[in-house]
DNA sequence: CGATGTCATGACAGTTGTGTGACAAACCCG
DNA sequence: CGGGTTTGTCACACAACTGTCATGACATCG
């Protein structure tokens, strides 16, 4: 939920949980952006009058972004800011102030008609490697390997960041959720994990160590 | 259009016309419901009362033969309306009178979202298995196997996501509708699905294990 | 050129994940 | 009802995986 309004965006965000949506909100279309490119949500309600980027922005760059469904939640009620919102990409659009039960059914109207996602990077490939996160497999050369799930979760994480350097800490924390521990764990699957994608040779050429950082995948 | 009132539906239809869809208007809910059986439109607009059958069960009848967008277009503006057209299978519900221009964005809208007709899968192959979901057949090597329900909708489920690896906890909420429950049950439906769709060699040639995260398909 | 910290790796024991057969409850269909 | 079928639960066996540790190699620095 984008909404500036302090009071609004408490009391609509409690009233929605109580009817068992998980809500996170924000006051800026600027927040709103950024938490959405970070862990998208279902559904996205925004209002129009923001500070900053304004609502109809918001929407048009959340479309570029994806096609998650966008519910305009707004005390305007001319037709113009209607039909420029749902041209801008919105879905549907209700009027301040709202009953949470009409807006509730729209929501679930709504994820009837959304499409079942489509998020996830397909397929990735790195100098040989290829890696399909969906299908669970990595293949090298073309030929399937096969990894334990510690390994492609590994591989996963760092095939995420290809090119950047992850240390062990923030693989902990991502791979095996863990907020401590021995770090050390790491380097024992990262040893597995070369086994299985290096060609043999002396020196890593994939999976490289940045002595004192971390670990990274070569792009 | 469905709407008992002739001047409405004359100056509504009309004025939809000049926006540039091609309007096909009725009174009553029996009539729009065999002219959509006759020849689907790609939206339905449904007064909610009407003379005989009425709205809310209009639409659901609608609902029940296909999913054409619906939108309600209705004097009533209370909550509970609202509610329950939605909740009965409409997508959208705007209130008379109506500006035009906002109805007409609203559908295109709606039309952005409406799935782009019916995918339904006719037959789907994979390696010596036919799948035929309409049918409810399952052909091994052209021979027809007898499955059980449980073990059809499994493989149709895991077909429709061929080369994906499905957790079982996705298997449990598609398949059995459970929102939680023990995931074994899986693995002893996949195992009595390997018997039927197997040939008999040791390690599964279709129906694959992918540790730690699922089961898929092989295409 | 040692001293020190960092990293790689093989071995191993405990844990986890999966396949399967047995069984009883639920269901279906005359 | 009553038979067969289907379904869900359980227990066990086995293989695969994980985390820990010890050892040694290697890089870096004073």
């Amino acid at each position: 939920m984008i909404e500036d309004d302090d009071r609004i965006r408490m009391s609509l965000g409690l009233a929605l949980e109580d009817e068992g949506y998980t809500v996170r909100a924000v006051a800026t279309a600027e927040e709103g952006m950024a938490s959405q490119r970070q862990e998208p949500a279902d559904t996205v309600l925004v209002d129009l009058m923001l500070p900053g980027i304004d609502g109809f922005e918001c929407i048009r760059q959340l479309r570029r972004d994806g096609d998650v469904p966008i519910i305009v939640v707004s005390a305007r009620d001319d037709t113009h800011d209607v039909v420029a919102a749902l041209e801008a990409g919105a879905d549907d659009y209700v009027i301040k102030p709202v009953a949470v039960k009409e807006l509730s059914a729209r929501l679930r109207a709504l994820r009837r008609r959304a499409r079942p996602v489509a998020v996830a990077p397909q397929i990735m490939v790195f100098n040989g490697l290829e890696i399909r996160p969906q299908a669970g497999e990595v293949l090298l050369h073309g030929n399937q390997l096969s990894l334990t799930r510690t390994e492609f979760r590994l591989l996963c994480e760092l095939a995420e960041h290809a090119g950047l350097v992850l240390s062990r800490q923030q693989l902990l924390e991502r791979v095996w959720e863990y907020d401590y521990g021995d770090e050390r764990l790491v380097d024992v699957h990262i040893g597995r994990l070369r086994q299985k994608i290096e060609d043999n040779s002396a020196t890593p050429q994939r999976l490289l160590t940045v002595r004192g950082l971390g670990y990274k995948l070569q792009r």
